[in-house]
DNA sequence: ATTCAACGCTTTTTT
DNA sequence: AGCGTTGAAT
């Protein structure tokens, strides 16, 4: 394959065709590094003679993972088939369903998702008789997370605690542990920590997959997490062939437990490494580059690079300011028209934002005018009630010791049966020791209950064993669908109610048959009903972007990572939203800097950026100052401003700080969030100003017009 | 024992 | 605005 490095950079093909041993691959935004990657794959397979199945590439999402392999297919053919490339959590749930007994756990284990796990925390809470209001199960799951993230065993969190919170979250930690085992369930931590533990301590296990190996490539390397780290060290030996590949500046997921030190420390982890750096962008005009570059360097603790590009300017970036979101959302639909009107296709054009919440107003201008729209992430398809309702039948009708499901089941449909029918069944169970999902089937066990919950629960056992017999005797998957929609009672009990809500329901639960259709083949699963559910545990947002669809795209700007799009806008651009109020410590504000660095940069050639003055949140409506993120964008990469207002300002302006337009040198001023400070100089005819401000010293570059500034009277 | 309606509280990002 | 809890009705 000659044209393997043709249309390559020397940095690109050095990587490509970069020898033993590790290296880290420091690629900038749209500086190729999916190219990179997918040469290098088919590089070693068709010039270094390296069997496919040797080489395991490590992609964010899913969709990536499919997107490398049709590549490598058209780079090589069939033979690219064999090349293992995944997720982490796919990646380590294939493992441990292969050697699921060496962990302790049933070939069968249910993938917990996060509301499965709030409740679990929950329950475990009330059980330990904690009180949930003391304890919000979320921060409790969050730190359980991050102790299993560090790899560590309740045992070891409980040895550690400095507080009474580390205590509760020791203690609850231990027991949402053994109810986990004892629903032989695993959340998305476990996947990793078990696949990281197995690895680890079980010399054949490791032996047979380090035998196999010989090259791992990692993407996203910025946003691993320890046990991640762990597991490509692991699965990198003996020969350490480890090609990881990420932008320190582009780190969003700190929060979910990475560590961006693991790409500064390569370096140092791996002595022998090489490192190449990719800096030419291929993707975006000069004016979006330099205010990407301008935003981050704001940030410390960084590799210094600079992104640059043979693209020229190209057109300025385009800084809305709004009277409030709805304002804003009639901003993103007449964008969108006017991309139509020009003839260009709705998929070229995306919309960002930091919380999903805010894509509720955009959405409506865009029914309104009739222009087609994907969102991506926000409430899934999955995450439904009704759509839950039914995965707990089917969970439970391939792995029956999942409680959590059967908890789920045993109320839906509504037919008299609660909590406290459930707590009998656990109390028998537990007792005779036979499975709760047989003690259903003996109605002489269910004492102190009424005919009617009798029957019930008879009939929820009979439906169950149905399920399972049908994914048994290999029953084609929507038709076990359909199957468990019947038996289970959820459409009957649906087509009784009356309402258009109902109607939506019953049709989700229709599409879920439709859809399980279009799962691609899972050979290492057991039934393609598991198969079915495990891709289900494991699809991320970013698996359903869809384009060539004609549709405008909306995210939030973590799910555009690795995206690109000729158009972008990025709403909401306002301080306490983004950055967002609840990243207050410097390393979060800094990460919120990256997270626009990230949104700035999915942009080719068109970028809006939009702030509102006021918005709706939570029940009220507050008053919002213009993102600092906005004064970091050097002004001459900014169209001249343009305020956006449908209604004369007087009637609807904030009460707060006003923007006085005529700075000169010398004026004394303050800053919303910069405080006290002196204009050292004026730029841009008036629309700049350059400000040493006293808190910090610092000197800034602010907008005159949309700064959140005003001049102090002596 | 279950279900439903009213109330009050908390609000980021996601594999 | 949405969720979980609480209290009353069935």
């Amino acid at each position: 394959m000659t044209d393997l490095l043709s249309g390559l950079n020397p940095p690109q093909r050095e990587a490509v065709v970069h020898g033993d041993g590790p290296l880290l691959v420091l690629a900038g935004a749209g500086s190729g590094k999916t190219r990179v990657l997918t040469h290098r794959v088919a590089h070693l397979i068709s010039e270094r003679s390296v069997p496919p199945s040797a080489i395991l590439a490590i992609t964010f999402t899913n969709k990536a993972a499919g997107e490398m392999r049709d590549r490598l297919e058209q780079l090589l053919g069939g033979l690219a088939r064999a090349v293992w490339a995944g997720t982490f959590h796919s990646t380590c749930a294939r493992i441990l369903r292969t050697h699921a007994e060496r962990v302790g756990y049933s070939r069968n284990f249910t993938i917990l998702d996060q509301d499965d796990q709030t409740r679990l925390v929950r329950s475990c809470l009330n059980e330990a008789g904690y009180d949930p209001k003391a304890h919000p199960p979320r921060a409790v799951l969050s730190a359980i997370s991050d102790a299993k993230n560090r790899l560590q065993s309740p045992e070891q969190v409980a040895a550690e605690t400095g507080s009474f919170e580390d205590e509760v979250v020791a203690a609850i930690y231990q027991r949402y542990a053994d109810r986990l085992r004892a629903s032989e369930a695993v959340d998305f931590d476990d996947l990793l920590m078990l696949a990281v533990t197995l690895l680890e301590n079980d010399d054949e296990v490791r032996a047979g997959y380090q035998g196999m190996l010989q090259h791992v490539l990692v993407d996203e390397y910025q946003d691993t997490n320890h046990a991640q780290y762990r597991l490509v060290r692991v699965l990198g030996e003996p020969q350490r062939n480890v090609f990881v590949v990420g932008d320190d500046d582009q780190g969003i997921y700190s929060w979910r437990g990475a560590d961006v030190r693991n790409i500064l420390d390569f370096e140092r982890d791996y002595p022998e490494s090489a490192t190449i750096a990719l800096e030419q962008n291929y993707r975006s005009t000069g004016n979006i580059l330099a205010a990407a570059n301008a935003v981050v360097e704001n940030n410390h603790d960084r590799h210094p690079k600079r992104l640059w590009t043979d693209r020229g300017d190209g057109d300025p970036i385009t800084v809305l300011a709004c009277r409030d979101e709805h304002e804003e959302a009639r901003a993103v639909a007449s964008e969108a028209e006017r991309r139509v009107s020009e003839g260009d296709s709705l998929d070229g054009l995306a919309v960002f934002y930091r919380t999903n919440a805010q894509s509720r107003v955009i959405e409506d201008q865009l029914v309104r005018r009739g222009l087609p729209y994907q969102v991506i992430g926000g409430p899934r398809f999955y995450e439904r009630a009704e759509i839950r309702d039914l995965m707990a039948w089917l969970r439970s009708a391939v792995n029956p010791a999942d409680e959590l499901s059967l908890a789920r089941l045993i109320g839906a449909p509504r037919r008299g049966l609660g909590p406290a029918c459930l707590e009998r069944l656990r109390g028998v169970a537990a007792q005779s020791g036979v499975p709760i999902a047989d003690v259903l089937l003996m109605p002489e066990h269910h004492v102190g209950l009424n005919t009617r919950q009798r029957d019930g629960l008879a009939a929820t056992g009979r439906g169950l064993a149905e399920i399972a017999e049908a994914n048994r005797n290999g029953t084609p998957l929507d038709q076990i669908i359909e199957l468990a929609l019947e038996v289970s009672g959820l459409t009957t009990a649906l087509a009784k109610e009356t309402g258009i809500e109902a109607e939506g329901r019953l049709e989700n639960l229709q599409e879920v048959a439709r859809v399980s259709l279009e799962t691609g083949e899972r050979p290492d699963a057991e039934s393609p009903l598991a198969g079915f559910l495990e891709d289900v545990a494991l699809e991320s947002d970013g698996d359903k972007v869809r384009d060539g669809v004609g549709q405008v795209t909306l995210m939030t700007i973590h799910n555009a990572k690795g995206l690109e799009y000729p158009a972008v806008m990025l709403t909401g651009l306002e301080e306490g939203l983004f950055p967002h109020s609840r990243s207050e410590t410097i390393e979060a504000l800094q990460e919120e800097r990256r997270l626009c660095y990230v949104g700035l940069t999915r942009a080719r050639e068109r970028l809006v950026l939009s702030h509102a003055e006021s918005r709706a949140l939570h029940g009220g409506r507050d008053f919002r100052l213009p993102s600092r993120f906005l004064g970091e964008i050097p002004a001459e990469c900014l169209d001249a401003p343009r305020p956006r207002r449908s209604a004369p300002r007087a009637v609807t302006a904030p009460p707060a700080v006003t923007a006085a337009p005529d700075f000169t040198t010398g004026d004394a001023v303050v800053h919303a969030t910069f405080g006290d400070g002196i204009v050292t100089a004026v730029e841009q005819g008036g629309d700049l100003v350059r400000v040493r401000f006293r808190q910090d010293g610092a000197e800034r570059r602010l907008m005159a017009g949309a700064a959140p500034m005003r001049k102090t009277g002596e």
